[in-house]
DNA sequence: GACCAGGCACATC
DNA sequence: GATGTGCATGGT
């Protein structure tokens, strides 16, 4: 990865500023929600270009059905992971991602998400991403809030508000942004899960594909 | 009723 | 390598 940034004192100070901002808003964001690991890492599958609202309403039929358990989700038929899933979108490609995404913790890590924490978090990054259905952002998801690996989450917020206040353009590719973070403020388990917590707050606040940038926590930065 | 949402894989040029 | 398209529901 030669794109790799430098860590530079001036980006370090610039990313902290943009931190103390948005936390000054809205204090602590405590995100990821959700009672389980697995939990966490269906939710990072199923809010894939989806409203998290509509994600919430999928996992309350999951839970009701007790499906939140890799084991009982392999055993419940294409049919009921659709149903289920239904209400975050794209379900029958979702109960199908799932699906996979269990199928590789049954057969590498004993079936249950406590067995990842064995391996590195470089192979397990690649292990996800060579997962159909899961790329970078969901692999990072489930890196970060399921496996506490010191991992920097990207999304179109992070892109959307970093061009907005001139840190660096939109289509900057996915791992430059991620080692931009990483090399700066980490490695920082905590800071990175509040700091992209505070990031989706910011932007579904302000920073949506329609800016409405009246009143938003970063506007010191364009000054 | 149009537009949008925290992506990803695949086809085509 | 860049660009376009399908996937689908629910909120604004």
């Amino acid at each position: 990865m030669n794109t790799k940034p430098r860590k530079s004192k001036r980006m370090e100070a610039a990313l902290r500023r943009m931190f103390g901002l948005m936390a000054a808003r809205y204090g602590p964001t405590g995100w990821w929600p959700g009672d389980s690991a697995f939990e966490i890492a269906v939710g990072a599958i199923l809010t894939q270009n989806t409203a998290w609202t509509n994600v919430e309403k999928a996992i309350a039929n999951l839970d009701r059905a007790g499906l939140l358990d890799p084991a009982a989700l392999l055993a419940a038929t294409p049919e009921e992971l659709e149903a289920a899933m239904r209400p975050s979108g794209y379900y029958r490609q979702k109960a199908q991602r799932v699906r996979l995404f269990c199928e590789y913790l049954r057969d590498r890590h004993n079936g249950v998400m406590e067995g990842m924490a064995v391996t590195p978090t470089e192979t397990l990054r690649a292990e996800l991403l060579a997962l159909n259905g899961i790329g970078p952002e969901t692999a990072d998801d489930i890196l970060l809030y399921a496996c506490g690996r010191p991992v920097f989450v990207v999304d179109a917020y992070t892109r959307r508000i970093l061009s907005r206040h001139g840190v660096a353009p939109f289509e900057t590719p996915y791992e430059t942004l991620r080692a931009m973070f990483e090399v700066n403020l980490g490695p920082d388990t905590e800071l990175f899960r509040e700091f992209h917590g505070l990031i989706v707050w910011t932007g579904k606040d302000f920073c949506r594909s329609r800016p409405q940038c009246r009143g938003c926590p970063l506007a010191p930065l364009l000054k």
